[in-house]
DNA sequence: AGCCTTTGACCAGCG
DNA sequence: TCGCTGGTCAAAGGC
C-alpha cells in the first residue's frame, strides 16, 4: 500500500559488466551462486518465465533507504543474467570493485540494466517461437 | 534465538 | 471479456 514506486523512468540505461564469482556457499538444494556486487540483497520471490524459458529471481536492497532492486535470470548455474534496477543511495557494503561514483552523486533513480552478452539491447518487436 | 531462505497465492496489466 | 503472464507480498521452515 505504501509503495513509493513513483520514479520509474527509462531515460537512463547504463550497461555494466556482470561478473560471476564463485562463492563458498554450496548448501544443499538449489542455491545459485550469485556474483557479489558489493551490496546486500534480499530475495523476495522466484518465478519461472516460460517466455524466456528461464528462472527469474527477484532481489531487493536490504536498505530501506535504498530502492535498488536486482533480478537474476538463469537457465543454468553457469548461464545467469543479472539485471539491476534502480540505484543505491548508500555506500556499498563490501569494498570490492571500485564503484565509479566519482562521476557524481546520483540522486536520481538510475536505470541500470546488465545484460549477459547474447541479448542485443535493441529489440524491434516480439520474436518468440 | 535470530536471520535468511523458500514456496504459494494474489493482484495487476496487457493481448 | 477473458486469459495469461509477470511481479510482489506473506508465511513458514531451516540452519
Amino acid at each position: 500500500m505504501s509503495e513509493a514506486s513513483s520514479t520509474r523512468e527509462t531515460s537512463m540505461e547504463t550497461h555494466e559488466e556482470d561478473r560471476e564469482e564463485q562463492d563458498t556457499d554450496h548448501r544443499r538444494g538449489q542455491r545459485l551462486v550469485l556474483p557479489e556486487d558489493g551490496h546486500e540483497w534480499k530475495k523476495y520471490g522466484q518465478k519461472f518465465i516460460k517466455k524466456i524459458g528461464k528462472f527469474r529471481s527477484y532481489f531487493k536492497c536490504r536498505k530501506q533507504e535504498c530502492v535498488a532492486k536486482k533480478r537474476v535470470e538463469w537457465s543454468s548455474p553457469d548461464n545467469l543474467r543479472i539485471l539491476y534496477e534502480g540505484s543505491h543511495s548508500h555506500a556499498s557494503s563490501s569494498s570490492i570493485q571500485g564503484t565509479p561514483s566519482s562521476s557524481a552523486a546520483n540522486q536520481y533513480s538510475l536505470y541500470a540494466q546488465v545484460f549477459g552478452s547474447d541479448q542485443p539491447p535493441s529489440r524491434p518487436h516480439h520474436q518468440h517461437p
